[in-house]
DNA sequence: GTCTATACCACGATAGAC
DNA sequence: GTCTATCGTGGTATAGAC
């Protein structure tokens, strides 16, 4: 073969991580095999022969965000206070806000995710649970844990949908501040 | 002129009508211009003597939407706290997950008038701000009122995601559990 | 205002050369 | 594995008859 084993595997990785990016920044729809292809320099054509459809790498880039974040923000067998503090503290950050390709997928794609089949929503589900039931160990608590998610991922939706910065940091803090008073209360 | 004054404002309207609830289940970006038009019996040539372009529909359907959820989640001057709670059940019910066509706009299209123009983003602001204004005065407060809207959009987002309708229910009580201790603390 | 017909482009996906 | 070329479809938008 003209191409080294690892080649295609290269390849692929790469093919994930920028069509990531896209997706959420663009939206998956929004964007085409063609795009897909000519952001890391390669022809459309060449895209089958790393995935059967749009669809099958759809599901392969929520699987690999997903299992990303879930690494970042929830994993481990038992974390601290204070690790999930710094999560909290960066995932409602401005930079989270405006840097929207290298977030979470979550509040970028969940509209999509939500409306996608059967298969991708069950992995999705998987890995939601998973993180938060890493939370809820930490907290102590199921139901603060899945207030937490709940409102990380609302609260950058809704600062993204936003104009001024300074509201939207606002939603940012203010959403920082009830959660770090709730996590005490508690 | 064959057609009566008020008929193309009627045709206008249901068009609105329709094509939001199909922006909201199937997404705007992904429902063609003759889907939106076959919706209410109408050919998609038809669509140009309402709208110059899909752009400007779906500005109309979010400018629409929004001050449709706002009148029925916080309009007037002054709401109880009873009445605000009644919001916030129906707001985090599985009917509201279930039936996203007839539901708050923001949860289903809220990644999507991210992306949109600045114009429409300055619409959703003004409207953000507003029913964020009027929560504020009910609770006296603006840091909670901010996080309460975060929460309530994150919640579906995250709920509709998931495939087993109990881990759903689990999120939406969860939310409304957390917020109502929020609420009675302050 | 609505219809049919159409121009024009982008999409997802395939075929065959290299 | 990647390229170019292509097929078929569906997208937005326009033109002209009624």
């Amino acid at each position: 073969m003209r191409y080294s084993i690892s080649h295609k595997q290269q390849t692929r990785e790469r093919l994930l991580q920028s069509s990531a990016a896209l997706a959420k920044t663009q939206g998956f729809a929004s964007v085409g095999v063609d795009g897909l292809m000519k952001a890391i320099g390669l022809s459309g054509g060449a895209f089958y022969s790393h995935f059967s459809s749009k669809d099958e790498l759809f599901g392969s880039i929520i699987e690999r965000e997903l299992s990303q974040s879930l690494e970042r923000l929830g994993a481990g067998d038992a974390q601290s206070r204070e690790r999930l503090d710094r999560c909290l503290k960066f995932y409602l950050s401005m930079a989270h806000v405006e840097h929207a390709a290298t977030g979470c997928a979550l509040p970028s794609m969940g509209a999509e995710i939500a409306r996608s089949d059967v298969v991708v929503r069950e992995h999705a589900q998987t890995w939601i649970c998973q993180l938060h039931a890493n939370w809820a160990r930490t907290l102590e608590s199921d139901s603060l844990a899945w207030a937490i998610l709940s409102q990380c991922v609302g609260a950058l939706v809704v600062a993204r949908m936003l104009v001024d910065p300074q509201v939207q940091a606002q939603v940012l803090s203010s959403s920082y501040q009830e959660l770090s008073r709730q996590i005490a209360d508690h």
